[in-house]
DNA sequence: TATACAATACCGGGAAACCAGTAGTTTTTT
DNA sequence: AAAAAACTACTGGTTTCCCGGTATTGTATA
Protein backbone atom coordinates (compact mmCIF):
# COMPACT_ATOMS: atom_id res chain seq x y z
CA UNK A 1 0.00 0.00 0.00
CA UNK A 2 3.07 1.87 0.18
CA UNK A 3 4.72 1.52 -2.65
CA UNK A 4 2.84 4.71 -4.33
CA UNK A 5 5.36 7.68 -5.18
CA UNK A 6 5.81 9.95 -2.20
CA UNK A 7 6.25 13.63 -2.49
CA UNK A 8 9.07 14.61 -0.10
CA UNK A 9 9.40 18.35 0.87
CA UNK A 10 12.49 19.82 2.70
CA UNK A 11 12.06 22.94 4.00
CA UNK A 12 14.87 24.27 5.29
CA UNK A 13 17.29 27.73 4.74
CA UNK A 14 20.67 25.68 4.81
CA UNK A 15 21.62 24.85 1.52
CA UNK A 16 23.95 22.00 2.93
CA UNK A 17 21.27 20.59 4.77
CA UNK A 18 19.13 20.58 1.90
CA UNK A 19 21.85 18.92 -0.30
CA UNK A 20 22.93 16.32 2.46
CA UNK A 21 19.27 15.23 2.70
CA UNK A 22 19.00 14.86 -1.33
CA UNK A 23 22.41 13.18 -1.64
CA UNK A 24 20.54 10.25 1.08
CA UNK A 25 17.37 9.80 -1.53
CA UNK A 26 18.55 10.16 -4.19
CA UNK A 27 19.10 6.61 -4.35
CA UNK A 28 15.14 6.11 -3.82
CA UNK A 29 13.24 6.35 -7.01
CA UNK A 30 10.34 6.02 -5.09
CA UNK A 31 10.59 9.58 -3.64
CA UNK A 32 10.83 12.41 -5.60
CA UNK A 33 11.95 15.84 -3.45
CA UNK A 34 11.41 19.39 -3.60
CA UNK A 35 12.60 21.94 -1.62
CA UNK A 36 12.04 25.41 0.39
CA UNK A 37 14.11 27.56 2.19
CA UNK A 38 11.18 29.86 3.34
CA UNK A 39 8.28 28.83 5.32
CA UNK A 40 6.15 31.78 3.02
CA UNK A 41 7.11 29.74 0.23
CA UNK A 42 5.87 26.21 0.96
CA UNK A 43 2.86 27.54 2.28
CA UNK A 44 1.86 29.15 -0.95
CA UNK A 45 3.09 25.79 -2.43
CA UNK A 46 0.78 23.23 -0.87
CA UNK A 47 -1.57 26.08 -1.58
CA UNK A 48 -1.92 24.32 -4.80
CA UNK A 49 -0.10 20.88 -4.91
CA UNK A 50 0.00 18.16 -2.58
CA UNK A 51 2.78 17.01 -0.48
CA UNK A 52 3.14 13.89 1.65
CA UNK A 53 6.12 14.23 3.93
CA UNK A 54 7.51 17.16 5.19
CA UNK A 55 11.12 17.84 6.83
CA UNK A 56 10.61 20.61 8.48
CA UNK A 57 13.61 22.71 10.16
CA UNK A 58 11.86 24.60 13.41
CA UNK A 59 14.08 27.82 12.57
CA UNK A 60 13.55 29.40 9.80
CA UNK A 61 14.03 32.97 8.41
CA UNK A 62 10.76 34.01 8.01
CA UNK A 63 8.73 32.17 11.12
CA UNK A 64 9.36 29.41 13.60
CA UNK A 65 8.83 25.67 12.60
CA UNK A 66 6.02 25.10 15.10
CA UNK A 67 4.25 28.06 13.60
CA UNK A 68 4.69 26.75 9.80
CA UNK A 69 3.55 23.43 11.52
CA UNK A 70 0.43 24.85 12.75
CA UNK A 71 -0.11 26.28 9.20
CA UNK A 72 0.56 23.16 7.33
CA UNK A 73 -2.20 21.40 9.34
CA UNK A 74 -4.44 23.80 8.71
CA UNK A 75 -4.06 23.96 5.17
CA UNK A 76 -3.24 20.46 4.49
CA UNK A 77 -3.96 18.20 7.40
CA UNK A 78 -2.92 14.75 5.85
CA UNK A 79 0.89 15.93 5.49
CA UNK A 80 3.07 14.44 7.33
CA UNK A 81 5.29 16.74 8.73
CA UNK A 82 8.65 15.76 10.58
CA UNK A 83 10.61 18.61 12.85
CA UNK A 84 14.39 18.66 11.69
CA UNK A 85 16.86 20.79 14.23
CA UNK A 86 20.94 20.68 14.78
CA UNK A 87 19.20 20.66 18.86
CA UNK A 88 17.11 18.49 20.77
CA UNK A 89 15.10 21.13 23.40
CA UNK A 90 12.70 18.91 25.12
CA UNK A 91 10.09 22.01 24.95
CA UNK A 92 10.21 22.19 21.00
CA UNK A 93 10.17 18.92 20.76
CA UNK A 94 6.94 18.77 22.31
CA UNK A 95 5.58 21.82 20.86
CA UNK A 96 6.50 20.47 17.39
CA UNK A 97 3.98 17.36 17.95
CA UNK A 98 1.48 19.54 19.57
CA UNK A 99 1.11 21.44 16.75
CA UNK A 100 0.55 18.34 14.19
CA UNK A 101 4.42 17.12 13.58
CA UNK A 102 4.90 13.36 13.47
CA UNK A 103 8.33 13.13 14.87
CA UNK A 104 11.08 14.56 15.22
CA UNK A 105 14.89 13.91 13.33
CA UNK A 106 18.48 15.53 14.51
CA UNK A 107 20.11 16.51 11.59
CA UNK A 108 23.08 14.34 12.33
CA UNK A 109 20.86 11.66 11.92
CA UNK A 110 22.24 9.22 9.72
CA UNK A 111 20.79 8.40 6.57
CA UNK A 112 19.86 5.04 7.69
CA UNK A 113 18.03 6.42 10.46
CA UNK A 114 16.44 9.11 8.05
CA UNK A 115 14.69 6.79 5.57
CA UNK A 116 14.00 4.47 8.23
CA UNK A 117 12.06 7.12 9.93
CA UNK A 118 10.19 8.41 6.63
CA UNK A 119 9.05 4.81 6.33
CA UNK A 120 7.99 4.35 9.89
CA UNK A 121 5.87 7.89 9.74
CA UNK A 122 4.44 7.06 6.40
CA UNK A 123 3.05 4.13 7.56
CA UNK A 124 1.43 6.47 10.49
CA UNK A 125 3.53 5.92 13.40
CA UNK A 126 5.07 8.92 15.18
CA UNK A 127 9.16 8.61 15.00
CA UNK A 128 12.28 10.15 16.35
CA UNK A 129 15.72 9.33 15.59
CA UNK A 130 17.81 7.95 17.92
CA UNK A 131 19.30 10.81 20.45
CA UNK A 132 15.76 12.57 20.49
CA UNK A 133 14.23 9.28 21.84
CA UNK A 134 16.32 9.43 24.84
CA UNK A 135 15.77 12.79 25.41
CA UNK A 136 11.79 12.03 25.09
CA UNK A 137 12.54 9.18 27.63
CA UNK A 138 13.10 11.28 30.36
CA UNK A 139 10.57 13.55 30.97
CA UNK A 140 10.71 16.55 33.09
CA UNK A 141 8.68 19.32 34.62
CA UNK A 142 8.05 21.34 32.39
CA UNK A 143 5.79 20.31 29.77
CA UNK A 144 2.68 19.03 28.65
CA UNK A 145 1.37 23.13 28.87
CA UNK A 146 -0.56 24.24 26.39
CA UNK A 147 0.06 25.80 23.04
CA UNK A 148 1.01 29.28 23.70
CA UNK A 149 -0.22 30.37 20.23
CA UNK A 150 0.59 34.62 20.59
CA UNK A 151 0.36 36.57 17.60
CA UNK A 152 2.53 38.51 15.48
CA UNK A 153 2.15 41.70 16.98
CA UNK A 154 2.06 40.32 20.73
CA UNK A 155 5.35 38.52 20.06
CA UNK A 156 6.71 41.97 19.24
CA UNK A 157 5.60 43.80 22.20
CA UNK A 158 6.51 40.13 24.45
CA UNK A 159 10.23 40.55 23.38
CA UNK A 160 10.04 44.37 24.39
CA UNK A 161 8.46 43.90 27.61
CA UNK A 162 11.21 41.05 28.51
CA UNK A 163 13.62 43.45 27.61
CA UNK A 164 12.17 45.15 30.44
CA UNK A 165 10.65 47.82 28.96
CA UNK A 166 7.67 49.53 30.31
CA UNK A 167 4.14 49.48 28.83
CA UNK A 168 5.00 53.93 28.26
CA UNK A 169 8.02 53.10 26.34
CA UNK A 170 6.49 50.02 24.33
CA UNK A 171 4.02 52.69 23.29
CA UNK A 172 6.68 55.54 22.32
CA UNK A 173 8.47 53.03 20.41
CA UNK A 174 5.74 51.24 18.43
CA UNK A 175 3.42 54.64 18.23
CA UNK A 176 0.54 52.96 19.66
CA UNK A 177 -1.27 54.03 23.00
CA UNK A 178 -0.36 52.51 26.66
CA UNK A 179 -3.81 51.48 26.57
CA UNK A 180 -3.06 49.27 23.68
CA UNK A 181 0.26 48.01 24.70
CA UNK A 182 -1.36 46.92 27.77
CA UNK A 183 -4.36 45.28 26.76
CA UNK A 184 -1.78 43.10 24.62
CA UNK A 185 0.28 43.06 27.69
CA UNK A 186 -2.83 41.33 29.63
CA UNK A 187 -3.61 39.26 26.25
CA UNK A 188 -0.31 37.63 26.60
CA UNK A 189 -0.34 37.30 30.34
CA UNK A 190 -3.28 35.36 29.76
CA UNK A 191 -2.71 33.06 27.21
CA UNK A 192 1.18 32.22 28.65
CA UNK A 193 -0.90 31.94 32.20
CA UNK A 194 1.80 33.55 34.28
CA UNK A 195 0.64 36.26 36.72
CA UNK A 196 4.20 38.19 36.74
CA UNK A 197 7.27 39.11 34.67
CA UNK A 198 9.40 36.74 36.32
CA UNK A 199 7.20 33.88 34.93
CA UNK A 200 6.96 35.34 31.79
CA UNK A 201 10.46 35.53 31.05
CA UNK A 202 10.95 31.96 32.09
CA UNK A 203 7.93 30.57 30.11
CA UNK A 204 9.18 32.86 26.69
CA UNK A 205 12.38 31.54 27.00
CA UNK A 206 11.50 27.76 27.37
CA UNK A 207 9.12 28.48 24.92
CA UNK A 208 11.12 29.71 22.28
CA UNK A 209 9.28 33.16 22.43
CA UNK A 210 12.44 35.19 22.67
CA UNK B 1 63.59 27.54 39.88
CA UNK B 2 60.73 25.44 39.58
CA UNK B 3 62.62 22.55 40.68
CA UNK B 4 61.32 22.28 44.34
CA UNK B 5 58.12 20.57 45.78
CA UNK B 6 54.59 21.62 44.65
CA UNK B 7 52.15 21.26 47.54
CA UNK B 8 48.75 20.87 45.30
CA UNK B 9 45.10 20.33 46.17
CA UNK B 10 42.22 19.22 45.02
CA UNK B 11 38.82 20.78 45.82
CA UNK B 12 36.13 18.53 44.66
CA UNK B 13 33.09 16.77 45.81
CA UNK B 14 33.32 13.46 43.36
CA UNK B 15 35.47 10.98 44.73
CA UNK B 16 36.30 9.37 41.23
CA UNK B 17 37.54 12.65 40.04
CA UNK B 18 40.03 12.77 42.82
CA UNK B 19 41.26 9.37 41.91
CA UNK B 20 41.88 10.48 38.89
CA UNK B 21 43.95 13.13 39.40
CA UNK B 22 45.82 11.97 41.75
CA UNK B 23 46.89 8.12 39.70
CA UNK B 24 47.18 11.27 36.85
CA UNK B 25 49.95 12.72 39.05
CA UNK B 26 51.04 10.27 41.44
CA UNK B 27 54.08 9.74 39.41
CA UNK B 28 55.90 12.98 39.98
CA UNK B 29 57.40 12.94 42.81
CA UNK B 30 57.92 16.85 42.41
CA UNK B 31 54.26 17.02 43.45
CA UNK B 32 52.80 16.19 46.47
CA UNK B 33 49.00 16.27 46.15
CA UNK B 34 45.94 16.89 49.08
CA UNK B 35 42.07 16.71 48.25
CA UNK B 36 38.96 18.21 49.87
CA UNK B 37 35.74 17.64 49.07
CA UNK B 38 34.14 20.99 50.47
CA UNK B 39 34.94 24.73 50.25
CA UNK B 40 35.03 25.42 53.94
CA UNK B 41 37.26 22.65 54.74
CA UNK B 42 39.38 24.03 51.98
CA UNK B 43 39.27 27.82 53.23
CA UNK B 44 39.88 26.18 56.76
CA UNK B 45 43.23 24.27 55.85
CA UNK B 46 44.99 27.34 54.13
CA UNK B 47 44.31 29.52 56.68
CA UNK B 48 46.81 27.52 58.53
CA UNK B 49 48.99 26.05 55.61
CA UNK B 50 50.38 26.83 52.13
CA UNK B 51 49.56 25.73 48.77
CA UNK B 52 50.62 26.48 46.18
CA UNK B 53 48.24 25.23 43.32
CA UNK B 54 44.56 24.24 43.52
CA UNK B 55 42.45 22.48 41.23
CA UNK B 56 39.33 23.89 41.63
CA UNK B 57 35.47 21.95 41.15
CA UNK B 58 33.35 25.17 40.17
CA UNK B 59 30.29 23.23 41.59
CA UNK B 60 30.79 22.03 44.88
CA UNK B 61 28.81 21.17 47.51
CA UNK B 62 28.47 23.79 50.00
CA UNK B 63 29.51 27.20 47.95
CA UNK B 64 29.96 28.17 44.17
CA UNK B 65 33.81 28.02 43.13
CA UNK B 66 33.72 31.44 42.19
CA UNK B 67 33.05 32.46 45.42
CA UNK B 68 36.17 29.99 47.01
CA UNK B 69 38.28 31.38 44.49
CA UNK B 70 37.78 35.22 45.68
CA UNK B 71 37.51 33.67 49.33
CA UNK B 72 40.89 31.93 48.38
CA UNK B 73 42.86 35.17 46.69
CA UNK B 74 41.46 37.02 49.99
CA UNK B 75 43.61 34.28 52.19
CA UNK B 76 46.17 33.68 50.32
CA UNK B 77 46.56 35.44 46.67
CA UNK B 78 50.21 33.69 46.06
CA UNK B 79 47.70 30.39 45.70
CA UNK B 80 47.18 29.42 41.67
CA UNK B 81 44.00 28.95 41.07
CA UNK B 82 42.83 26.90 38.08
CA UNK B 83 38.82 26.07 37.64
CA UNK B 84 37.73 22.33 37.04
CA UNK B 85 34.33 21.80 35.63
CA UNK B 86 33.04 19.24 33.31
CA UNK B 87 30.65 21.41 31.23
CA UNK B 88 32.97 24.76 29.50
CA UNK B 89 30.15 27.72 30.16
CA UNK B 90 32.11 30.83 28.91
CA UNK B 91 30.38 33.09 31.41
CA UNK B 92 31.68 31.08 34.22
CA UNK B 93 34.97 30.43 32.98
CA UNK B 94 35.61 34.30 32.70
CA UNK B 95 33.64 34.60 36.61
CA UNK B 96 36.62 32.42 37.50
CA UNK B 97 39.44 34.21 36.02
CA UNK B 98 38.16 38.02 36.45
CA UNK B 99 38.23 36.15 40.54
CA UNK B 100 41.68 35.12 40.51
CA UNK B 101 41.90 32.16 38.44
CA UNK B 102 44.94 31.59 36.45
CA UNK B 103 43.07 28.73 34.03
CA UNK B 104 40.37 26.38 33.24
CA UNK B 105 40.45 22.55 32.87
CA UNK B 106 37.61 20.63 31.78
CA UNK B 107 37.40 17.25 33.44
CA UNK B 108 38.32 15.33 30.16
CA UNK B 109 41.49 16.96 29.77
CA UNK B 110 43.97 14.25 29.08
CA UNK B 111 46.66 13.62 31.12
CA UNK B 112 49.00 15.22 29.27
CA UNK B 113 47.00 18.39 28.84
CA UNK B 114 46.26 18.53 32.62
CA UNK B 115 50.50 18.38 33.18
CA UNK B 116 51.31 20.75 30.87
CA UNK B 117 48.62 23.10 32.35
CA UNK B 118 50.23 22.49 35.64
CA UNK B 119 53.56 23.32 34.44
CA UNK B 120 52.44 26.73 32.84
CA UNK B 121 50.52 28.12 35.43
CA UNK B 122 53.51 27.35 38.12
CA UNK B 123 55.71 29.68 35.30
CA UNK B 124 52.90 32.34 36.01
CA UNK B 125 50.85 31.54 33.00
CA UNK B 126 46.91 31.61 32.13
CA UNK B 127 46.25 27.90 30.82
CA UNK B 128 43.05 26.28 29.21
CA UNK B 129 42.88 22.95 28.81
CA UNK B 130 42.29 22.48 24.70
CA UNK B 131 38.25 22.56 24.62
CA UNK B 132 38.10 26.09 26.67
CA UNK B 133 40.71 27.16 24.19
CA UNK B 134 38.20 27.04 21.40
CA UNK B 135 35.37 28.49 23.67
CA UNK B 136 37.12 31.50 24.74
CA UNK B 137 38.58 31.96 21.12
CA UNK B 138 35.05 33.40 20.35
CA UNK B 139 34.24 36.09 22.62
CA UNK B 140 30.73 37.07 22.79
CA UNK B 141 28.13 40.16 23.92
CA UNK B 142 28.11 38.57 27.13
CA UNK B 143 31.35 39.59 28.59
CA UNK B 144 34.11 41.53 30.89
CA UNK B 145 30.82 41.94 33.24
CA UNK B 146 32.08 43.41 36.86
CA UNK B 147 32.19 40.78 39.74
CA UNK B 148 28.69 40.72 41.29
CA UNK B 149 29.76 40.04 44.27
CA UNK B 150 26.03 39.72 46.05
CA UNK B 151 26.03 38.35 49.63
CA UNK B 152 24.01 34.85 50.88
CA UNK B 153 21.05 36.57 52.16
CA UNK B 154 20.85 38.64 48.70
CA UNK B 155 21.31 35.90 46.25
CA UNK B 156 18.46 33.67 48.50
CA UNK B 157 15.99 36.38 47.92
CA UNK B 158 17.39 36.86 44.61
CA UNK B 159 15.87 33.47 43.96
CA UNK B 160 12.98 34.11 45.15
CA UNK B 161 12.41 37.40 43.37
CA UNK B 162 12.91 35.63 40.18
CA UNK B 163 10.86 32.95 40.87
CA UNK B 164 8.19 36.08 40.62
CA UNK B 165 7.13 36.09 44.20
CA UNK B 166 6.53 39.63 45.32
CA UNK B 167 8.51 41.36 48.33
CA UNK B 168 5.68 40.36 50.19
CA UNK B 169 5.52 36.98 50.05
CA UNK B 170 9.28 36.49 50.07
CA UNK B 171 8.81 38.46 53.37
CA UNK B 172 6.56 35.88 54.92
CA UNK B 173 8.44 32.90 53.66
CA UNK B 174 11.95 34.41 55.81
CA UNK B 175 10.09 35.76 58.46
CA UNK B 176 11.27 38.99 57.35
CA UNK B 177 9.60 43.07 57.13
CA UNK B 178 8.34 43.79 53.73
CA UNK B 179 11.09 46.61 54.14
CA UNK B 180 13.85 44.48 54.36
CA UNK B 181 13.09 42.44 51.49
CA UNK B 182 12.79 45.69 49.78
CA UNK B 183 16.16 46.83 51.03
CA UNK B 184 17.61 43.88 49.65
CA UNK B 185 15.74 43.99 46.47
CA UNK B 186 17.10 47.13 45.64
CA UNK B 187 20.73 46.47 46.72
CA UNK B 188 20.47 43.45 44.36
CA UNK B 189 19.32 45.49 41.27
CA UNK B 190 21.97 48.12 42.13
CA UNK B 191 24.69 45.59 42.57
CA UNK B 192 23.61 44.05 39.19
CA UNK B 193 23.25 47.59 37.62
CA UNK B 194 20.09 46.12 36.12
CA UNK B 195 16.66 48.71 36.27
CA UNK B 196 14.16 46.36 35.91
CA UNK B 197 13.19 42.49 36.35
CA UNK B 198 13.57 41.54 32.94
CA UNK B 199 17.18 42.24 33.10
CA UNK B 200 17.93 40.97 36.50
CA UNK B 201 16.63 37.39 35.79
CA UNK B 202 19.00 37.71 32.36
CA UNK B 203 21.79 38.85 34.22
CA UNK B 204 21.37 36.70 37.11
CA UNK B 205 20.75 33.94 34.99
CA UNK B 206 23.88 34.06 32.55
CA UNK B 207 26.21 34.61 36.06
CA UNK B 208 25.06 31.53 37.40
CA UNK B 209 23.27 32.91 40.21
CA UNK B 210 20.04 31.35 39.56
C1' DT C 1 -21.14 38.31 3.54
C1' DA C 2 -21.00 36.86 8.08
C1' DT C 3 -18.13 35.54 11.67
C1' DA C 4 -13.82 35.37 13.90
C1' DC C 5 -9.75 37.19 15.22
C1' DA C 6 -6.31 40.73 15.48
C1' DA C 7 -5.22 45.19 16.53
C1' DT C 8 -6.40 49.37 18.26
C1' DA C 9 -8.06 52.45 22.26
C1' DC C 10 -10.18 53.84 26.65
C1' DC C 11 -11.61 53.97 32.07
C1' DG C 12 -10.92 53.33 37.04
C1' DG C 13 -8.71 51.33 40.81
C1' DG C 14 -5.77 48.65 43.93
C1' DA C 15 -1.34 46.35 44.48
C1' DA C 16 3.26 46.22 43.84
C1' DA C 17 7.44 48.02 42.35
C1' DC C 18 10.80 51.49 42.49
C1' DC C 19 13.39 55.59 44.36
C1' DA C 20 16.09 58.08 47.94
C1' DG C 21 17.08 58.39 52.21
C1' DT C 22 18.17 56.93 57.43
C1' DA C 23 19.51 53.92 61.04
C1' DG C 24 19.87 50.15 64.54
C1' DT C 25 21.66 45.33 65.15
C1' DT C 26 24.36 41.37 64.25
C1' DT C 27 28.20 39.00 62.29
C1' DT C 28 32.67 38.74 60.44
C1' DT C 29 37.17 40.30 59.87
C1' DT C 30 41.09 42.62 61.25
C1' DA D 1 38.32 45.67 70.86
C1' DA D 2 37.55 48.25 66.78
C1' DA D 3 36.13 48.44 62.05
C1' DA D 4 33.74 46.70 58.18
C1' DA D 5 30.17 44.34 56.08
C1' DA D 6 25.80 42.20 56.17
C1' DC D 7 21.32 42.18 57.72
C1' DT D 8 17.60 44.31 59.53
C1' DA D 9 13.70 48.01 59.61
C1' DC D 10 11.32 52.32 58.62
C1' DT D 11 9.39 56.90 56.13
C1' DG D 12 7.32 58.96 52.33
C1' DG D 13 6.57 59.53 47.69
C1' DT D 14 6.13 58.35 42.40
C1' DT D 15 5.55 55.12 38.80
C1' DT D 16 4.30 51.00 36.81
C1' DC D 17 1.88 46.85 36.92
C1' DC D 18 -2.07 44.25 36.85
C1' DC D 19 -7.07 43.48 36.77
C1' DG D 20 -11.82 44.09 35.43
C1' DG D 21 -14.33 45.75 32.01
C1' DT D 22 -15.91 48.01 27.06
C1' DA D 23 -15.66 49.20 22.24
C1' DT D 24 -14.26 50.37 17.36
C1' DT D 25 -11.84 49.18 13.25
C1' DG D 26 -9.57 46.27 9.94
C1' DT D 27 -8.74 41.81 7.76
C1' DA D 28 -8.86 37.22 6.63
C1' DT D 29 -11.27 33.16 5.93
C1' DA D 30 -15.08 30.08 5.96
Amino acid sequence: MLDEQIRLAIVDDHPVVIEGLRAVLKDRADISTLSFTTGKAFIDFIKEHTIDLVLLDVMLPDMSGIDLCREIMKIAPATIVLGLSNQAERSIILQMLHNGACGYLLKNASAGELLHCIEEARAGKTVFSNEVKTIMARPSRFDLKAIPSVTKREKEILRMIADGKTSQQVANILFLSVFTVETHRRNIFQKLQVKNLAELIKVATRSGLL
